[in-house]
DNA sequence: AATATCCGTATTTTT
DNA sequence: TACGGATATT
């Protein structure tokens, strides 16, 4: 018999589940489906009738609870394409699918539909999309292009007004996206949120309008959009009895974190059975800045008025001292449910909060500490680093990398994001969606002596953007649209790739496809990019891990909807059984565990992050964050945070500040051991003096600006 | 019409 | 820093 080692449900790996789906399927002890459950959990898991709804505290085995019940399903049963999971990423869906194989003996429990709602909605749009007047071969927009489009039609549409002072592509795109998840009025958005552009009130509506339209008419969603036509799909005469009667049984995790949108797909697709479970905790919501709202789970009984609910406040995971202080945090919050934690897990550890003279000191502390517990028989791989945002890492990452330490790091920057990367996406998606504008104005902008208007011009010579009927690329190939004397190598060699590909045959797949595109990058990188060599090798990476997808639409689809989380450099990511600590912003922890956790930065302005307190649930909702970031620790709990504060408003201004400790640990010290780091860490000096502590002209100085500020 | 250069300013979390 | 916008130059 296979035991689930407790490193696949704490690691970060995503190579792990094939090991363990294949193998738990073969285990012939009796099912363990039930086994260990407590009674609360036994009767989630049981559950039959009525909309269940499972209130879990963090580490209270909602995970746990969730995969023995689809297990249970699967043992009653129930056909595994016929449950839908609906998972807040798509490693928590993984995860949570391994569980469900390893609980039952069905060997088909991979086949259980398990994805977040995004991959969900792009998944059953391909089918069904046609139904409401969808090309089915659409591609999705991320973020960045979003914003993309959005400066296209913002430029087009500004034009005409007199140019006062307008929000910025990124404003729009984030009042756009508010918009349509918290399904308010423009008025309520600009009035909450964003109130410096109320004046332009009517201008935005007709960017959202231009914005609308040119998606449409160019075949590509972005993010919302997998949303609003999942549930229009769901509303509409023709398609809506088949969706509703696609699944028997609904789970989402996660539902505190769902906004409008999500909980209307979750209700109106369960009608009329109603057998849907949710499972949520209100006191980890962490995703307001994306219209997610508690409400959803707290006013549950408005959808489900006959909902069962099933609270979980056994914690697993951690030990006493580090729920104690936990709980106390979460009674600072004047808005969380009254919710106590408690656990049998008598630890004797108390967590620890570690004044640092300066960062120096803090990369210092911690690295030295992750060697110590190391060396105490932690493993790296059960300790991990969290912070609010992703730069707060940097100083550490060279730290660590100064001493050897392996690390992999979650959040922030997406290998997807960079230009390189773009350039031979776009490439694949002008190949997928040749109506894809954004693709091509990137594609086109790229050769020599091309720019906007030549863009434009040539654009409009094949028919993008326009809604010409026809193949925009087969008369891109063709030939006849002249463009600049300096491009003209380039677009030869252009056509010649996309023809190629093309032309390809059925065994001219993803893999050979960028193979053959990476020819117009090698010529078009040198003149783009100073450092061409090592942009070409991500190339490499990338086709890769293409070879691993079906198709080219599959292959695509999941670099939107589920992105490479680190910087693709040379070095690769770490072999499965590398040790390697874990670096990670607090969102990215979400859902995960260590036996070690420890927080830094945890300053005021930090945490909370003063950008926060804007937002009228932004305070709040940080105190999650941290509350979120100290229930991830099993056995030990440290909090940092450096007393002088290294304040970068711009690159060369080298000054600093005391910072505070954060308004949040202030009032619960008491469940801290405390420590102060020397100003000259152990270890920093050698390897690097010029990290060594304060000057008494730094003290004056910054002394002197902590009272100007 | 494209590109080079300079200036001012922002500052977070992610599907 | 790094990026967007405006202005100057090719």
């Amino acid at each position: 018999m296979l035991r689930l080692p407790v490193r696949a449900v704490a690691g970060a790996s995503t190579t792990i589940e094939h090991v363990f789906v294949s193998e738990s399927s073969t285990s012939a002890e009796v099912s363990p489906t039930l086994e260990g459950l407590n009674p609360r959990q036994r009767a989630a898991v049981e559950h039959t009738g009525s909309p269940l709804v499972i209130v879990a505290g963090a580490g209270t085995g909602k995970t746990r609870t969730l995969a023995a019940r689809v297990a249970h399903m699967l043992d009653q049963g129930v056909d595994p394409e016929r449950i839908l999971l609906l998972t807040f990423s798509r490693r928590a869906a993984r995860e949570m699918i391994v569980r469900v194989g390893a609980a039952t003996d069905r060997r088909d429990a991979s086949r259980v539909w398990g994805g977040t709602f995004h991959a969900i909605g792009n998944r059953l749009l391909r089918v069904h999309g046609e139904l409401v007047g969808l090309s089915p071969s659409f591609t999705v927009l991320d973020q960045g292009d979003a914003r993309d489009l959005f400066a296209l039609v913002r430029s087009e549409c500004v034009n005409g007004m007199g140019a006062r002072r307008f929000p910025r592509a990124d404003t729009i795109a984030t009042i756009y996206s508010r918009l349509v998840n918290a399904q308010i009025s423009l008025d309520d958005v600009l009035a909450d949120h964003f109130p410096w552009c109320a004046e332009h009130a009517d201008a935005l509506k007709d960017v959202f309008r231009a914005y609308t339209a040119r998606k449409r008419t160019v075949h590509v969603l972005d993010y919302d959009d997998l949303l609003l036509f999942w549930r229009a799909l769901i509303r509409s005469p023709e398609a809506g009895p088949r969706l509703r009667k696609r699944f028997d049984h609904v789970l989402v995790d996660e539902y505190q974190d769902t906004n409008r949108v999500q909980a209307d797909i979750v209700a109106e697709l369960v009608e009329p059975e109603r057998h849907v479970t949710v499972v949520g905790d209100d006191a980890q919501a962490i995703y307001g800045f994306r219209a997610a709202t508690v409400d959803n789970l707290r006013n549950i009984s408005n959808t489900w008025p006959d909902a069962t609910i099933v609270t979980l406040d056994q914690n697993y995971r951690s030990t006493t001292p580090i729920l104690s202080a936990a709980n106390d945090l979460l009674r600072l919050s004047p808005k969380a449910l009254p919710k106590e934690l408690w656990s049998e897990r008598h630890g004797s550890t108390v967590p620890m909060l570690v004044a640092c003279a300066d960062e120096g000191a803090q990369s210092g502390w911690v690295a030295d500490r992750v060697l110590a517990m190391r060396e105490q028989g932690v493993d790296l791989r059960d300790q991990a680093i969290l912070f609010r945002t992703s730069h707060h890492s940097d100083h550490l990452e060279l730290e660590l990398t100064r001493r050897d330490i392996p690390y992999v790091k979650f959040g922030g920057l997406k290998f997807l994001e960079a230009a390189h990367v773009k350039d031979l996406i776009g490439l694949l998606r002008i190949l997928e969606n040749p109506h894809d504008e954004i693709a091509w104005s990137r594609v086109l902008g790229s050769l020599e002596g091309v720019g906007p208007a030549t863009t434009r011009r040539v654009l409009d010579g094949v028919g993008v953007g326009s809604g010409q009927p026809g193949d925009p690329l087969a008369r891109f190939l063709a030939g006849d649209v002249k463009l600049p004397g300096g491009a003209e190598t380039d677009v030869a060699l252009l056509r010649d790739v996309l023809g190629d590909c093309v032309g390809g045959g059925p065994d001219f797949g993803v893999r050979a496809q960028i193979e053959r595109l990476r020819s117009f990058c090698e010529a078009v990188f040198p003149r783009r990019y100073s450092n061409s060599d090592a942009r070409l090798a991500d190339l490499d990476q990338l086709a890769v891990t293409a070879g691993g997808h079906p198709g080219r639409e599959q292959f695509l689809t999941s670099l939107v909807l589920d992105p490479p989380e680190r910087t693709g450099d040379f070095a690769g990511p770490p072999h499965l059984d590398d040790e390697y600590l874990t670096l990670s912003t607090i969102h990215s922890a979400k859902g995960l565990e260590w036996r070690a956790v420890t927080v830094i930065h945890a300053a005021d302005g930090n945490i909370p992050s003063d950008m926060a307190l804007n937002e009228p649930d932004g305070l709040d909702e940080e105190l999650r964050l941290l509350y979120v970031a100290l229930t991830r620790a099993k056995d030990y709990a440290h909090v940092t945070w450096p007393l002088r504060f290294h304040v970068r408003r711009f690159a060369r201004d080298d000054r600093h500040l005391y910072a505070q400790l954060s308004r949040f640990i202030e009032p619960i010290r008491k469940r801290f051991d405390e420590i102060a780091t020397q100003s000259e860490p152990i270890g920093m000096v050698e390897h690097a003096p010029q990290l060594a502590g304060p000057t008494l002209t730094d003290e004056v100085d910054s002394l002197l600006d902590g009272l100007l500020s």
